[in-house]
RNA sequence: CUAUAUUCCCGAGCCAUCGUUCCGCUAACGCGGGAAGGAAAGUCCGGACAGCACAGAGCAACCUACCGGUGAAGAGCCGGCUUUCGCCUCCGGCGAAAAGAGAAAGUGCCACAGAAAAUAACUACCCUAUUCGCAAGAACAGGGAAAAGGUGAAAAAGUGAGGUAAAAGCUCACUAUGCCGUUGGGUAACCAAUGGCAUGGGUAAACCUUAGGUGCUGUAAUGCCAUGUAUAGGAUCGCCUGAAGACUGCUCGUCUGAGAUCCAGGGUAGGCAGCAAGAUCAGUACAGCAAUGUACUGACCAGAUAAAUGAUGGUUUAGAAACAGAAUCCGGCUUACGAGGAAUUAGCUUU
């Protein structure tokens, strides 16, 4: 862990054809309003502890403007508030692939986009604390 | 000063903190620099580039359509011509628009109204025969006739004269249009003058005809490297008596020549090149009415691959709000859009 926590580098972004594939065929989601969040703990070996994606979908949100917006305000968010889950995950020697998927039908703000990814990350961690291996 | 429309310009700058991507430097930490658009959009045209091994003939299909210039090219742009429309100070000028070859090769179609919409006789007109009637005339049959009526977007070239039973480009004059010529001007389209012949509704954004032109597929192209499996199995066809494929959409023809297609199943889905210096951009000078070209000087200005170019605060300002996000690259066209600025146009007020 370096000193610099709301960093967001190429390689805890989730680029694997492959593991988005296996993510979304086995993978587990968490909704709150807004936002949905694809997850799977331990797939295969990563080279960081959590790896991340975003997306919108193209038949709610038609102009490509409107999607980069949204993409770009979730990363925004989750750069800011990734460090919780990351710590725990590094304590525990866990790994984690998660997808975060906008389900809203309007262009959200900075504020709301922050809430929806605090709730999600919240209950991320709670349900790795159920599974922690004994 | 106001307003609308059109055209053009512009499409925020700076500072701080955090973050992303590419390039350069560095042993490393890091440091420095670049980072969406005028439309990146629609994918409507045109190219560059790449692959398809290689000649050719016919048919089909598609594209283009006044002339000249420009340019790599075009259904682009510039200039001109013609036609139509509008305005004015009307023998002329200005502005706008044009899917601007051919309807005189042929076929088709032409709503409503109207007798009839293209081999035109409904009314009215003229001639002849018959019948009725004293007569004027009436009825009916055959023919002539597009001059008159009304309908329509459009009615069979227009006006005048001759001509006739009544009429008719039937004849003549002028005009109009088309074709074939001559002379002069213009690179040409075409214009002016003039001779001969002809008189024929519109529609080619119906088929079509004429003239000219066009290989197909698109960067998920394509080339290379790495990793990995299965030379397992089944079916059909074929191995020089030719499967299958290429040229080309089809037919012919030519060429290649031993594997091809399907079922079921397995593997990979990484990297490099293509790929960022070019019909590039900016400035100046010269040539040209212009589009554009030439020369010189300077600049290097996105390059990702689940896909970067963002967030927050402050500040400048009259304002920062619109449409909207590169994906092989260029030249155009079309469409979307707003605060401000400039020009043109119109109106009003004052002098």
């Amino acid at each position: 862990m370096t000193d610099r926590q709301f960093t967001f580098p190429t390689a805890e972004k989730l680029k694997s054809r492959k593991l988005i594939q296996q993510l979304f065929a086995q993978g587990k989601s968490a909704h709150v309003p807004l936002l949905t969040c694809h997850f799977l703990i331990d797939p295969a070996p990563l080279p960081v502890p959590l790896q991340a994606g975003v997306g919108a979908s193209s038949r709610q949100f038609k102009k490509a403007t409107d999607r980069n917006r949204i993409k770009r305000l979730l990363r925004e968010a989750y750069r800011h508030n990734k460090y919780e889950l990351l710590k725990m995950l590094t304590n525990q020697g866990q790994t984690m692939v998660l997808f975060f998927i906008y389900t809203g039908k309007e262009l959200p703000t900075l504020q709301q986009v922050e809430n929806a990814v605090q709730l999600i990350l919240q209950q991320l961690q709670r349900r790795i604390s159920t599974t922690k291996p004994s």
